[in-house]
DNA sequence: TTGGAGTGTCAACAAGGCTGACATAAAGTG
DNA sequence: CACTTTATGTCAGCCTTGTTGACACTCCAA
């Protein structure tokens, strides 16, 4: 038992839910739950030149407009590196437009362009149409307790970001 | 409307939590979640030779000893030389042993020797640390929905595997 | 005996992470 | 004004982990 304490055998049935069997089954059910949820995504971005990275900085752009390249560095945790290789091919191909900032003049708002935010809304539509059925099939209560566990599960800084981008969602 | 049915605003409240936007925010729950998920396993990783696709492979030889290659393929969805180059490193490094099938010779079956268990404890720990600490502040409700909604959201073939290791954790 | 299944391995390649180093422009600070 | 810091971009190189394709070997079953 990795934090010390009995096993569940010997405890209540109140704490059932968190026996190292449970926990296990919900990391195998994360495993094979992600793997659904960006399989849709995947096959169409097969078809073109782009991955799962330009996936995520088209989302998270067309979802905060403006956005600035360290903002997407913050929210996506990878290097600057790595996002610049994705951003200059999306850049270069017409997808995302880079706009010097007005006040401070060394930043980049990001944007979509009309054939970036056309991808954006093929990729989502895919993933959502996913995402639809299980909460449909699942229900309203298991899908706010589904919210709720996630957010558990993140790192702090994630939380964040997760509660920012969901403010402005409306 | 990716299926075409009119926006939640002009349906009742029943399906409120079907609405894009609702979906999009599951979208990025999981995004920031997995990470999460993951990140705790990957700092332990870091400082060995190993990646997650050694984790992955310890883990379900762990839920599944004597399982074949084969069957391991299926669970984890990649190519068989993928796995091969990670299963060769973690047999020659101790931590799995391949045996040949009694009655079919073609097959190897897998078992994590002593090391091999150490290993998968220890990642494991550190992965259900986060998601007892996340189980128990969402509550057992919560974590009902949590565990449906990741179901619903798997492909048919990942549900049976998940159904059939769920059966044999007793 | 022959075909097919299960497995292993080699080679080559791509995506997408990483580090380190360096360049530039703009902003902030003493 | 000089200096430092910040935001960004870029080059080079490395690693892991995925892919395809080709080929070999063992063994089972028809």
């Amino acid at each position: 038992m990795s934090d010390g304490r009995p096993n569940s055998a010997v405890r209540g049935d109140a704490l059932l839910f968190l026996t190292d069997e449970q926990l296990r089954q919900g990391s195998e059910a994360m495993f094979f739950a992600y793997r659904g949820f960006t399989a849709d995504p995947d096959r169409i971005l097969a078809d073109l030149t782009y991955g799962r990275a330009h996936h995520r900085a088209i989302h998270f752009i067309g979802r905060a407009p403006g956005t600035t390249v360290n903002n997407l560095l913050n929210i996506l945790g990878v290097t600057k590196q790595s996002l610049n290789r994705v951003l200059r091919t999306l850049i270069s191909d017409g997808l995302v437009q880079s706009k010097v900032g007005r006040n401070d003049k060394r930043e980049r708002h990001l944007y979509l362009t009309e054939e970036g935010r056309a991808l954006e809304q093929k990729l989502s539509d895919a993933q959502r149409a996913r995402l639809r059925a299980a909460f449909r099939e699942a229900g309203p209560e298991a899908v706010a307790g589904f919210r709720t566990v996630l957010e558990a599960m993140m790192d702090p800084e994630m939380r964040a970001s997760y509660a920012r981008l969901r403010e402005s969602g409306k």
